[in-house]
DNA sequence: CTTTAGTTTGACCGGTGAGTCGGTCAATTG
DNA sequence: CAATTGACCGACTCACCGGTCAAACTAAAG
């Protein structure tokens, strides 16, 4: 019988390779041959697991989002009370900057290459279904937290779209002046100013 | 003699081509070629003007950023209150949106391609400038409502790094996802929010 | 040891696009 | 009108890189 390969596993090492060569060259700067070495393995294995460099990306993508969604869930895990769930997302959410840096890097050019894409391209749902379904959940915190007597607001999809926007814009700002930033007040003062607009 | 021609003319011709392409395809998909269609002119005349297509770029990014602080400037001349301006400013922003929608297509790939390039890289430069200026100015705003008696603020700095935050994030949130926007309404909106955490 | 089949590899191919350069020609001058 | 200038052009060059595939390799089975 043939090698037997966990296929599962050496996809990872592809994606978490492509993520470093991405993160520092950019996507269209770096090559396959690089992403290959850095997973040190030949170019060729990788169409063994990915069709095209687009679809490397588009994988990756999909691979950070899980990597994300599950970083928040443990972040927030047993948290209950939503005024304690939002300065929870807000500490996690400034944290990962310094932790996940590379992926802000490789979202950059996700969203500069998913711009130019059909309406209905992999990478565009992806962006609006992951960016659709946080929103979704904070929208729910911050209704419970008004049914529950923390908050007035009277629109809190809204409010959510501010926070995630905030929250992402600062995320950019802060790949591009890192020194500007004191991530730590940061995060108790955006803390403090979430929630006197929340009430 | 020959002939004269109006260079600064043309070479903002040759700007507002490769705005209109770089926007339609982005930086790296787009050719040289398209650019000087795009102007009618020939690819030869490109390079009389501008030595690369990243420095083309380099000058396209601060074509823009000069044409954006004109808008800003024209839109909020003549108010003078602190809170007329605020609202002013947010007004501005995201009517900024729909105007000029393929700025925020090329601010895209200028961070996607910038966040790769040295700390002194112009580009980089560039946006550290008008980021910080941009903050610059929205904290004295700040500043004067408080010294007024309109706001209550005791970080102005940090709050004003907020608001931009949270403009930029819509910006980018919405050109993935315009149908989800109503920007009308979120302006009203978005300005009582900002409104309410200065109190 | 040989066979078998899944797996890996890197030399190679072909398309591509940034940048060049020699030629063209309109406008100006004397 | 002839001479001169320099803006304009696009065919061409050449380095580059995404993707392919035939050969090599590996480990298990017989």
């Amino acid at each position: 019988m043939p090698i037997v390969v966990d296929k599962e596993r050496k996809r990872s090492e592809i994606l978490e390779a492509a993520m470093t060569v991405f993160a520092r060259n950019g996507f269209h700067r770096s090559k396959m041959e690089e992403v290959a070495a850095e997973a040190g393995i030949g170019k060729g294995t990788i169409y063994e697991y990915f069709d095209s460099k687009h679809q490397l990306l588009q994988a990756l993508h999909g691979y950070m989002l899980a990597k994300l969604k599950d970083y928040y869930s443990e972040a927030l895990k047993g948290i209950e009370e939503p005024p304690a769930i939002i300065r929870g997302f807000l500490a996690a959410a400034l944290a990962s900057f310094r932790q996940w840096e590379p992926f802000f890097y490789v979202f950059c050019d996700v969203w500069a290459e998913a711009g130019r894409l059909e309406q209905q391209s992999l990478l565009r749902l992806q962006l609006r279904d992951a960016y659709q379904s946080s929103i979704d959940d904070l929208t729910l915190v911050i209704e419970a937290g008004v049914a529950g007597g923390f908050f007035d607001c009277e629109q809190p999809r809204l409010a959510a779209e501010y926070i995630l926007a905030c929250v992402d814009g600062l995320a950019l700002h802060w790949l591009y002046d890192q020194d500007a930033f004191d991530l730590d007040q940061m995060t108790e003062s955006l803390t403090r100013t979430v929630m006197r607009s929340l009430q």
